[in-house]
RNA sequence: GUGAGCAUAGCUCAAUUGGUUAGAGCACUGGACUGUGGCUCCAGGGGCUGGGGGUUCAAGUCCCCUUGUUCACCCCA
C-alpha cells in the first residue's frame, strides 16, 4: 500500500456529492442577495491573536483545537477556526463602516479545528456564514432569521427547529451570572468534574452541560430572562413579536449559551434530529461588543451566523437536490476523418450553450453507444465513412432509440433535436 | 484528550467448533451482436484478508501491538 491518503478528519468532495453542494451554494448566494448581502473572502490564515482576541482564550476552540504554527518569518498563525472574527478585522482595517450601513456580508469556506471526528464534524468543514454590521435593532435579528428560513425552503429542507435566546448584555450579564454561580454553588459537590471547573471559568456553560446529574441539578434554576436589563428583555420580546408577525415558528431554549465568548443578546440555533449528536445546522447570535474590542467604532452593534455545509449537505439527501445537467448529445465518430468532423461540430454546438461530449475516433460504435449511455447523454449522433459520403449525419434517441437523420454542417438541426 | 465498535476485490458483503485453492453481487473489460446502448447470458482481470508480532500440525478466524475508520464523550457548524 503505497497510496496516499487524505489526513484524518477531511474528505475529498466530488460527484455526485458536488452537486449537493453547488445547490446549497448557489441557493444561499441567491438567497442572501435578495437580502442586501455581499460577498467577502477573507484569508484562511491569520495572526493567531485575531482568533484568540474574538472567539476567547479560555474556549475549546483557541484552547485544544487550533491549528497554530509559526511561519518561517516566526510569525504566530492559525488557520480559520470559524468565519466571523475574520470579517470584523476585515471590517476594521479597512474601515468599512464608510460603507452605507448597515453593511452586510456572507463567505464561504473551509474552516479547521482540531478535533477528533465524527458524525458531522471534521478536521476541515465548510460553512457559509453572514454577518451583519452597524445595527441593533432587533429587526436585524428577524431579517436575518426569515433568511436563514427561506433559505431552508428553497432548499427543501423541513424537518428542521428554531431555536432562540438571549443571554444578555455587558449590563445584566454579570448579574446573571452571579445568579448561576450562587445557584449552582450549593451543589458543586454533586456536579460532575468539567462543571466544577466551569462554574469557575465559564458558569454560563453549566447550562448546557449533557450530563445527566448535573442537569437533574438545574431544576429550581433562576430563569435567565428575569435577569435580563430592561434593554435586553425589550430586544428579545420584539424580536419574538417580529418572528410571530413574519410566521416563523420558533422555540424559545433558555440553555443555547453558545461556546464563543464574543455573543451578546440573540443567539440562536437551527437544529435537527437527523445528525446523531451533532444537532445545529446553522448556529449564531449577536455580538454587540466585538467589533470596538478589535478597534472599530465603538457601539458598532452586530449579528451573524453560519451554516455547516457537510452537515447541511446529509440533511438534503433524500430532499431534492440538484442532479449533474446532462450531456444532450454524444458525438460517435468512427474514424479519423469523422473525429475530425465531430470535433468541429461539437465546438460549435457548444458555443451555442449546448453541453456535448465528442467520443474518440477509434472506438467501436458499440463501445461509443455503452459510453453514451453512461453519461446519460439524450442523443447519440453517429458519424462514419457513410454519412460522410452521404454528406449527413445519424441520429439516435436513447430513451427510445428513434433514429433520423441531420445535415452533416447544418447546426440548426441538431438543436431542433433538443427539446 | 477519553471510551466503545469495525478493518476481507474499486464498492457492499460471505467464508461451519481454527481446516487445505478466500467466494458472491455490483462496478470495470471483452464476447454472444465484426455499424447500435440499457435487459439477458458467458468469459476475464483483479486480494501479502490494513500493517507487525505471537499461539498452533494448521490463522481471514484466537492473543498482543500498531495504523486507519466509525460512533459517542468534551466541545461545536
Amino acid at each position: 500500500m503505497s497510496k496516499y491518503n487524505t489526513l484524518k478528519g477531511v474528505a475529498d468532495i466530488y460527484t455526485p456529492e458536488i452537486y449537493r453542494w453547488q445547490t446549497i451554494e448557489d441557493t444561499a448566494r441567491e438567497v442572501f442577495t435578495l437580502y442586501g448581502f455581499s460577498e467577502i473572502r477573507t484569508p484562511i490564515i491569520e495572526y493567531t491573536e485575531v482568533f484568540t482576541r474574538s472567539i476567547g482564550q479560555s474556549t475549546d476552540i483557541v484552547d485544544k483545537e487550533m491549528y497554530t504554527f509559526n511561519d518561517r518569518g516566526g510569525r504566530g498563525i492559525s488557520l480559520r477556526p470559524e468565519g466571523t472574527a475574520s470579517v470584523v478585522r476585515c471590517y476594521v482595517q479597512n474601515n468599512l463602516h464608510t460603507l452605507p450601513a448597515p453593511q452586510r456580508f456572507y463567505y464561504t469556506g473551509a474552516m479547521f479545528r482540531y478535533e477528533r471526528p465524527q458524525k458531522g464534524r471534521f478536521r476541515q468543514f465548510h460553512q457559509i456564514g453572514a454577518e451583519v454590521f452597524g445595527s441593533e435593532g432587533p429587526k436585524v435579528d428577524a431579517e436575518m432569521l426569515s433568511m436563514i428560513n427561506v433559505l431552508l425552503k428553497r432548499l427543501n429542507i423541513n424537518d428542521t427547529t428554531l431555536e432562540i435566546n438571549s443571554i444578555g448584555c455587558r449590563e445584566c450579564r454579570p448579574n446573571f451570572r452571579a445568579a448561576i454561580v450562587a445557584f449552582f454553588s450549593e451543589k458543586e459537590a454533586h456536579l460532575c468534574t468539567d462543571c466544577k471547573v466551569r462554574l469557575k471559568n465559564n458558569p454560563l456553560r453549566l447550562l448546557d452541560c449533557k450530563n445527566e446529574a448535573c442537569a437533574t441539578l438545574r431544576g429550581g434554576l433562576p430563569s435567565i430572562p428575569d435577569y435580563l436589563c430592561d434593554n435586553c428583555r425589550g430586544h428579545h420580546q420584539r424580536l419574538k413579536d417580529l418572528l410571530d408577525t413574519l410566521k416563523i415558528s420558533f422555540v424559545e431554549n433558555p440553555m443555547i449559551v453558545r461556546g464563543l465568548d464574543y455573543y451578546t443578546r440573540t443567539t440562536f440555533e437551527v437544529t435537527t434530529q437527523h445528525l446523531g449528536a451533532q444537532k445545529a445546522v446553522i448556529a449564531g447570535g449577536r455580538y454587540d461588543n466585538l467589533v470596538q474590542e478589535f478597534g472599530g467604532p465603538p457601539a458598532t452593534a452586530a449579528i451573524g451566523f453560519a451554516i455547516g455545509m457537510e452537515r447541511m449537505a446529509e440533511l438534503m439527501e433524500d430532499s431534492s437536490a440538484r442532479c449533474q445537467p446532462p450531456t444532450r448529445l454524444y458525438f460517435a465518430p468512427l474514424g479519423k476523418e469523422a473525429e475530425a468532423i465531430s470535433l468541429s461540430l461539437c465546438e460549435s454546438l457548444r458555443l451555442r450553450g449546448i453541453g456535448v461530449l465528442c467520443g474518440e475516433g477509434d472506438l467501436s460504435l458499440k463501445r461509443h453507444m455503452k459510453i453514451a449511455d453512461r453519461f446519460n447523454a439524450a442523443f447519440v449522433i453517429i458519424i462514419g465513412q457513410e454519412e460522410i459520403d452521404r454528406g449527413e449525419t445519424l441520429w439516435r434517441r436513447l430513451s427510445d432509440g428513434q433514429q433520423g437523420i441531420a445535415g452533416i454542417t447544418r447546426i440548426e438541426e441538431y438543436l431542433a433535436l433538443i427539446p
